[in-house]
RNA sequence: GGGCGCGUAGCUCAGUUGGUUAGAGCGCUACGUUGACAUCGUAGAGGUCACAGGUUCGAGUCCUGUCGCGCCCA
């Protein structure tokens, strides 16, 4: 059956059939009874649940990828290895998406009407919204699909509902008219995550006020006290000056305020000042917040529409003055010359006016952040407004300690100081949305004034019997729903066997840019409703990005998409490049405009094991394998060795995917399946396993292969999960042994340590190191690989020599050396010392350039000795034989005499050349 | 303004209790098709580990400063 394997992977004739026999065979399914009843052991990761109008980008890729590596990892290890998936309802993302469908047919959603549009939502939805998860399925995600959730399903509506209702209860929610995030094109409030703040070369334009005749002499002594910004126009008033990005909101001014210890201005206080443009006068007054070292130590207030205006106002009795529309325009409390215009062109006009009557004292050039909506990247305007929040302090609490106390670990660690800064310092969270498509906020208004916060829809007003109740139009923050998930997705709020056998989960991977929007707020829900973390272990995995360093993403179009990906080179090959680029804190690059080379290494590293794989089954052939322990007294060295390197490899793979290095992972078993089963181990089995030979050892050898090829596949198994299972599946198995059913379920490789021999190992080395220098003679001197050459090897190890006679076929196989001499050597010829001591020869009569023998023999031995100089310098030291740990000295000293040996061996020789 | 991270081979990056000759992939050079694999093999070139100090017997690794780049929060 072997033979019927092509010599070159072909993705797609493996991958979609294995998929589906591992859904068929219910692998990804974990029941609750497997934890309730059977007892196993729980791991759980839910999914960041992808937009549900999203289409599978590289980062989704690289995060799916990560968490089924983690999944099918602990699947093997035996714990009821359970991953969630779902998509999320994306409030505003979507809503957008279905908004620009009606504008391409000319509509709005106000020609819809709510009803209608959240139905076409609903259409659209149904239609596409499963196409991400079908799209996982191509990477190879082991998802339990039984389980797959949306984030608007009717249980997590309840959920939703019954947190809403139960913080409201708890005086966790409150309503009230605070300054808000507000997008002017999505028309919606948003919550100070979402309002992203960018870089703006911007202007900070300095405005006069005008000062009345009686604050002369104030102004006067301010002058005095050295207050550059008050100063005297030309008509002889005294104004103040104050400074603003933002010079339309001057329109909306109720104030000005000064620090009340800044005695520059002590006089000033209570003075009224014109408001330009407006015909109002507006008081001065003094507030903590002012900065007195920052600009003029003099701050202009609009309350309407700056949080810390707002906030000052609160304090200082100032009135508040909204100037603007909800389109961010100017308003009907603006002067009318105003009304209408853009805040953009107003801003313009403002200042062109303020020019005009002498009060703008110019302008500098200033550098800052401008928020920006998250979703359309409008920029976003403070607003008052009248909206629903949750009190986040008390909530934060147990999810700080938290990580305070360990419960909760982040990987990479410097995350934790990000995390509980942001908890330290937690505002209140923003809910409603004036959106259409989300989760209806549960509040209910009578006519009557009685307000209704209920988890059923009620009938009638407990207060006045009216029937005539309104709901609150706005839904809630998309996050609202999905900081529930680790627990909505098991049924909450009913007490479910799922949520007793998986909550909580166990490690939360995921992007750092949600960090706060998400994981956050996960845990302090989960503190809230559960009692306990819905996670232990936050993994926060980098960016995807291209290769000149620019995040990947639709508007730039430097993006990869990974299903071509998975079509043109398969998904093994996906998976391994992400995953062997993957170390702890790192972002992963990928050059968009060269996607083969981006993923060669991933696609030649799958065929390799392909052709590794294809040559073992071959050369075993279908006969009966014996076990393992049957053969043991046949094992050779390179048996041993090999075996030896298996178990190496095992606790290596098992230590770095505890710590989360999966590029450790990753690329320690690349270089020993490639590096030592196949350019060693292959290579020096294969004269053995041909027919014909000694019986006995070719038992030994098949039994060997089987076992590392084996142990190789199911280490392999987590990273690339397709080509590892197709061939175990052919995998010929060992006479008795019991075999499961699917790689998918093979144990994760433990049993290995027995097999370590440090001895075995040692000797192997030396060996590995004759052959290499043996190559490097023959190349150096252009000996070609048809031709044979004799080797004479002398001295070393005890035995090392006199075992070479028993090793003609490897060293034929790997060396080109079809004759080995233990007597000393004469002649012409290279030579070289072994680091072991031994000496080597190739004799090449006629071949050898003595001049050039010399020049690289003298090089050698100057290597050599740069070396032991340094080594020596450091044991004549006395402080460092005192201090340093003893094993360190004894290593340097053993070095230092292999290398003292090394290297008057070498100068021997190099006298025999007649330097 | 506050906090964090990065600067190692032509390119992309590893390198966690400080300890031999600093590694990988890609790229490059030479040779090679021997019955797994040319998506391959063998050998090779290529690095003052940004710079300057310091701690230490010993620093790519720890500390300080400088220069350059990036991110987060206000």
């Amino acid at each position: 059956m072997s033979q019927e394997l092509p010599p070159r992977l072909d993705p797609r004739s493996i991958e979609p059939a294995r998929y589906r026999a591992w859904q068929d065979g219910g692998y990804f399914h974990v029941p609750a009874t497997a934890v309730l009843e059977d007892g196993r052991d729980p791991y759980v990761i839910v999914i960041p649940p992808p937009n549900v109008t999203a289409a599978l980008h590289m980062g989704h890729g690289l995060n799916n990828t990560v968490q089924d590596v983690l999944i099918r990892w602990r699947r093997m290890q035996g714990r009821a290895s359970l991953w969630v998936p779902g998509t999320d309802h994306a409030g505003i993302a979507t809503q957008n998406v279905v908004e620009r469908q009606l504008a391409a047919e000319g509509l709005h959603r106000d020609d819809l009407g709510r009803e209608r549009f959240v139905e076409r939502v609903w259409e659209f939805v149904t239609e596409t919204g499963g196409t991400i998860l079908e799209q996982l399925k191509a990477i190879g995600a082991s998802c339990d699909w039984e389980r797959t959730r949306f984030t608007l399903d009717e249980d997590l509506q309840r959920a939703v509902r019954e947190v809403f209702v139960s913080l409201y209860e708890k005086d966790l929610i409150y309503r009230g008219e605070y300054i808000i995030n507000w997008c002017p094109r999505c028309l919606t409030a948003l919550s100070n995550e979402e309002a992203e703040g960018e870089e703006t070369q911007g202007s900070l334009w300095h405005l006069r006020y005008p000062l009345p005749l009686d604050a002369t002499e104030a102004a006067a002594a301010a002058r005095a006290a050295g207050a550059a910004s008050v100063g005297q126009l030309p008509d002889g008033r005294w104004y103040l000056t104050v400074s603003t990005t933002r010079p339309e909101t001057m329109l909306g001014d109720t104030g000005v305020a000064v620090h009340p210890g800044d005695e520059r201005y002590a006089g000033l206080v209570g003075a009224h000042v014109e408001l330009p443009l407006t015909g109002r006068t507006i008081p001065v007054v003094a507030d903590r917040h002012v900065d007195p070292e920052f600009g003029s130590g003099m701050v202009k207030v609009t309350p309407a529409h700056d949080k810390n205006d707002f906030e000052i106002a609160g304090r200082t009795g100032l009135a508040l003055l909204d100037v603007m529309t909800s389109d961010a325009r100017m308003g009907d409390n603006a002067p009318e010359a105003f009304r209408g215009l853009d805040r953009f062109e107003a801003r313009k006009a403002v200042l062109a006016q303020l020019e005009a009557v002498g009060l703008l004292a110019g302008s500098d050039a200033h550098t800052h952040a401008v928020p920006h909506c998250y979703r359309c990247n409008t920029v976003v305007e403070p607003r008052l407004s009248e909206q629903w929040f949750v009190r986040m302090k008390p909530l934060a609490e147990p999810a700080l300690a938290a990580s305070q106390d360990g419960t909760i670990t982040f990987t990479p660690p410097h995350w934790q100081r990000v995390y509980e800064h942001w908890m330290e310092n937690i505002q209140d969270w923003c809910i409603s949305r004036q959106l259409w498509w989300g989760h209806r906020i549960p509040v209910w208004y009578c006519p009557c004034g009685e307000v209704m916060v209920s988890r059923e829809d009620p009938a009638a007003c407990p207060k006045c019997g009216s029937g005539a109740l309104e709901q609150d139009p706005d839904v809630l923050d998309t996050w609202f729903s999905s900081q529930l998930w680790p627990f909505s997705v098991f049924g909450w709020p009913r007490e479910t066997d799922d949520l007793k056998a998986f909550y909580p989960g166990h490690t939360m991977v995921t992007a750092p840019e949600i960090l706060f929007f998400w994981v956050a707020r996960m845990i302090m829900m989960g503190f809230e409703f559960q009692g306990e973390a819905p996670f232990t272990q936050v993994y926060l995995h980098g960016t995807v990005r291209d290769i000149k360093g620019r995040k990947m993403s639709k508007s730039l179009g430097n993006g990869i998409d990974p299903l071509r990906v998975v079509e043109e080179f398969g998904a093994d090959a996906m998976r391994y490049t992400i995953v062997s680029q993957c170390a702890v804190g790192t972002d992963i690059s990928l050059d968009h405009e060269d996607v083969e080379a981006a993923f060669a290494n991933g696609r030649n590293f799958a065929n390799k094991i392909w052709n590794a794989g294809r040559f073992a089954l071959m050369s075993v052939g279908d006969g009966p394998v014996r076990p393992l322990a049957d053969v043991e007294a046949d094992l050779t060295v390179d048996d041993r060795w090999i075996l030896s390197r298996v178990a190496r490899a095992s606790s290596e793979a098992t230590r770095q995917l505890e710590r989360f290095r999966l590029h450790e992972y990753a690329e320690g078993l690349y270089h020993f399946f490639w590096g030592e089963i196949c350019d060693w181990y292959l290579e020096l089995v294969k004269s053995r396993l041909q027919q014909g030979g000694d019986a006995a050892s070719r038992e030994a050898a098949r039994s060997t292969l089987v076992a590392v090829l084996d142990h190789a596949l199911r280490l392999l198994h987590p990273v690339v999960p397709f080509v590892t299972a197709e061939l175990w599946a052919r995998l010929p198995w060992p006479e008795d042994e019991a075999r499961p059913a699917d790689l998918i379920v093979a144990p994760w490789p433990s049993e290995a340590a027995r097999w370590r021999d440090e001895a075995v190992e040692a000797r192997f080395a030396d060996f590995q190191s004759l052959v290499v220098e043996a190559r490097r003679l023959r190349k150096e001197y252009g000996i070609g690989e048809g031709q044979r050459v004799a080797i004479h090897v002398a001295g070393g190890p005890e035995g090392f020599a006199a075992a070479l006679t028993g090793r003609a076929g490897a060293l034929e196989q790997l060396a080109r050396v079809d004759r080995i001499e233990t007597t000393p050597a004469t002649g012409a010829g290279a030579s070289a010392v072994l680091a072991n001591g031994a000496e080597v020869f190739l004799p090449l009569e006629g071949v050898i350039d003595l001049a050039r023998e010399r020049k690289r023999m003298g090089e050698e031995v100057a290597r050599v000795e740069g070396q032991l100089s340094g080594l020596r310098t450091r044991l004549a030291n006395d402080k460092f034989v005192s201090n340093a740990p003893a094993e360190v000295v004894q290593k340097e000293r053993e070095r230092a005499a292999q290398l003292e040996e090394q290297s008057s061996k070498l100068r021997e020789k190099l006298r025999a050349l007649g330097a």
